[in-house]
DNA sequence: TGTGTATATGTAAATATACACATATATTGG
DNA sequence: CCAATATATGTGTATATTTACATATACACA
């Protein structure tokens, strides 16, 4: 595993954005509910964590077809070392990104994702989409 | 202080093996030094440490024409527990460089650089180049 | 099998970063 | 002040990274 790479991996505000989201509420997150709480597109997300899961700082596990994320704690014992400094570090930092979650987070049956993200509009998902965007 | 740039900075592999030995060896290193620890054109060494010390990273000290750098252990909370995530994980990856600045650090006199890096022929320098590159 | 939708990716343009060369700056000693 | 030399930097070029748009892939369900 090479340290470099995770440094230059790290150094990106989106990745630490994410990252964060996984070390702070310690779930697993799909990318339509982080595309909510970063308000961020889709397609940026998904390149992002791509590149997050390739260092093996991520894993995922598929539900249908929704791909949760979480943070890779068994990764090795520096990065996990790693972890802790920035779980500890954006305690306060991103918190509105965590609080944003959150509120998507609340959304869920079940303890699953039931709608996606904010750019197609289905039949469940509009009056579940609408209740999110009340919360600001 | 922006730990996005912290991450940025460290994800470049002269930048960590400059600030691994500070970590490793926990001394004031000038510039000539590093250039024979790590094989590196002065202008490299130089502009690397320049960004390590806009972000607070390494303090220098200037003693005449000589400045020595050092790890900066007090930058913040957070650094430092970097520091020490670093520090422990290349303890052996980097040792070749280790070495190398000790044969270097051997030819100090007095705990104080008398020589030049080695593209310039001074007096003294010429006959401690000599024995440093002996050493291979 | 076809439609809807969650996620991933090819690719070109925009942007940032690293390198090499030359040269500048700063300090010491004569 | 001048020469020597340790360190820093301006600048053009090469290289890598990020972004945006469009589109592809994968899965569910009718």
């Amino acid at each position: 595993m090479n340290f470099v790479n995770v440094f230059k991996t790290l150094g990106d505000e989106t990745r630490l954005r994410l990252l964060n989201l996984f070390l702070q509420s310690g779930k697993k997150i799909c990318v339509c509910e982080m595309v909510d709480a970063l308000l961020l597109p889709q397609y940026q997300i998904s390149r992002h964590l791509t590149m997050l899961r390739n260092l093996d700082l991520v894993k995922t596990t598929r539900e249908g077809t929704w791909i949760y994320y979480e943070a890779n704690w068994k990764a090795s014992k520096c990065v996990s070392d790693l972890f802790d400094v920035i779980k500890e570090h954006f305690k306060s930092k991103y918190s509105k990104d965590v609080k944003k979650l959150n509120d998507r987070l609340a959304l869920r049956e079940g303890d699953y994702c039931v709608i996606g993200h904010s750019i197609f509009e289905g039949k469940k998902k509009k009056e579940n989409m609408k209740k999110f965007k009340n919360k600001k």
